[in-house]
DNA sequence: TTGCTCCTCACGTCACGTGAGGTGGC
DNA sequence: TTGCTCCTCACGTCACGTGAGGTGGC
């Protein structure tokens, strides 16, 4: 996963103060770093992790495909390598050095992983209002068992 | 988690076609059982194992809690548990030897665990509902994208 | 009797958790 | 200088995956 270049709009954090505002731990963020899922803003002389706005919204994008979406984190980089190409369609969208045909192609398969995570989230949705409706039904029922036990 | 005791309705499948059926590994079924979430409904003199529709419907429920709410096995033994007593008060209720004061403790706290999960769950929704709207968002700027390309 | 399925170890893997031992920075 | 945070190994854990080597049942 190629991460896209950007300048820090706020503040860096140091790794503590990125792992409680994310809520994930710091082994956490090292981990996914290991993999080349993002890469840390920069690094201090002395080697500590610096991270950037855009450092914090992507692992916060990762917790959410992994958490939300069940995916694992070969998943997550097919996922982050899309997003990746959508900034870039965005940022080369008035190129005009870039070919029209070339943009199509990149929003084409935009698209196409968009309206493939589309359908994964439809039907997690699915699965929650079954499982939903199958609470509210037991809960229906015992409240009817405890005042049936009230009113004997 | 101890499971309540039942009669086979249908037939007895064997780990190869309950697997199937299931759409889960052999492995994890054994490993459920290990872990005392289930146990098969019985073994042949052999050794293997023979799971009846209720072991069919319980590891569909484990399966359900995992992937769909995000519980680790741990907290799939404690829903497990507030499953069976709930169905521990259905076969009780109409039992006059049973105390009205004793089924009516079980029942609220069958009633909280349910709350709970209701909770989990809307929560869930809440953030895949959220996550849809972004994914929707997406498609709709791609597609102008795309458009835009089409008609210069 | 031949295949195919099942059995029990037991080691491997993924996504981290958890110290061990050492250095950085206000 | 003293704490506290950060660093890099490196082994442990959870929920299985994946053979190894052997037995069961139509």
């Amino acid at each position: 996963v190629t991460q896209v270049a950007s300048v820090p709009k706020g503040q860096l954090l140091n790794i503590g103060a990125a792992a409680t505002v994310l809520g994930v731990s710091e082994r956490a963020l090292r981990y996914y770093q290991q993999l080349g899922l993002f890469t840390p803003y920069e690094r201090t002389p002395g080697g500590m992790r610096r991270y950037s706005d855009a450092d914090i919204a992507r692992v916060a994008r990762i917790r959410e495909l992994q958490k939300l979406l069940g995916l694992n984190l070969d998943e997550v980089a097919v996922v982050l390598r899309n997003d990746d190409r959508l900034t870039e369609i965005r940022e080369v969208y008035h190129n005009e050095r870039t070919g029209a045909e070339e943009r199509a192609e990149l929003a084409r398969e935009c698209l196409e992983m968009q309206e493939h995570l589309r359908q994964v989230v439809q039907a997690k949705r699915a699965g929650l209002d079954n499982f939903l409706a199958d609470v509210d039904a037991r809960i229906a029922r015992i409240r009817a068992v405890l005042e049936g036990a009230a009113n004997p």
